[in-house]
DNA sequence: GCGACAG
DNA sequence: ATCTTGTCGC
């Protein structure tokens, strides 16, 4: 797919986070909430594998239909150029996961992230950086906290809290309890999507494992790429 | 100054 | 994320 939004990627910290009030302040301009999901047959996930001794970072992008059946999954790759620096993940991630979207025939109905969306501390994670490049409904996907609070959500599949800025209580997003006795995800809207659809997406996509398929998918598919690659 | 901190 | 074996619990 082409990007709706070819954005710069600076490489160095400071660059990075003036670039990000700019493009957080677009992120706010969206009418809010975001107008319900009509139609989400086609649900990307996309995940990120490093690669250190090759200096590489690829991203892997799988699509499914509404049966979690395979319609098109690709991979592309980038510089590892940029430290991990926490609420800068997109500028070490975002260039590898620019090039597998080009590389996409498809357009995906929404997009779900393995990161943050709004839950961030300039309200810019990945999932909200991405969606405005690609012009799609996306979705933060994250395994852990970035910022915000909560209360543990109950133990079991389906339950749920609210993640909170304390200072504002601004709702961030929601932790949710994907599996019975499992760790929680933490769901915030990226961007063109409310949380309540967003939560619907993830649960509709779940089956028996802790990741909603398609970004359980793009994590498996990013791992053997790399693995694969890094032998020769 | 100290602790927290997506992947 | 990555480096890594076996192991405890549903």
């Amino acid at each position: 797919m082409r990007l709706a939004r070819p954005l710069e990627w600076p490489r160095e910290v400071t660059a990075a986070r003036e670039q990000q009030l700019r493009l957080a302040a677009e992120v706010r301009s969206f009418r809010s909430p975001a107008p319900p999901l009509t139609d989400w047959r086609l649900v990307a996930g996309l995940d990120v594998s490093y690669s250190k001794r090759r200096g590489r970072v690829y991203a892997a992008l799988v699509v499914l239909d509404a049966d979690n059946r395979l319609v098109e999954e690709v991979v592309g790759e980038a510089p590892l150029d940029f430290p991990y620096v926490p609420g800068l993940l997109s500028y070490r991630e975002g260039p590898a996961c620019c090039a597998a979207w080009q590389a996409l025939s498809v357009q995906p109905d929404v997009l779900i992230c393995d990161g943050q969306g709004v839950a961030h501390p300039r309200r810019l994670g990945l999932a909200a950086h991405l969606g405005l490049s690609f012009g799609v409904p996306t979705i933060g996907s994250a395994k852990s906290r970035l910022v915000g609070e909560y209360t543990e959500p109950g133990s079991r599949r389906g339950e749920r809290s609210s993640l909170v800025d304390p200072e504002s209580g601004e709702r961030l997003g929601t932790v949710l309890r994907t599996r019975d006795n499992v760790k929680p995800l933490f769901i915030s809207v990226g961007i063109r999507i409310n949380l309540a659809d967003a939560e619907a997406v993830i649960l509709d996509r779940l089956t028996r494992y802790r990741l909603p398929e398609p970004q359980r998918r793009a994590d498996r598919l990013v791992g053997r790429h790399r693995r694969e690659v890094e032998c020769a």
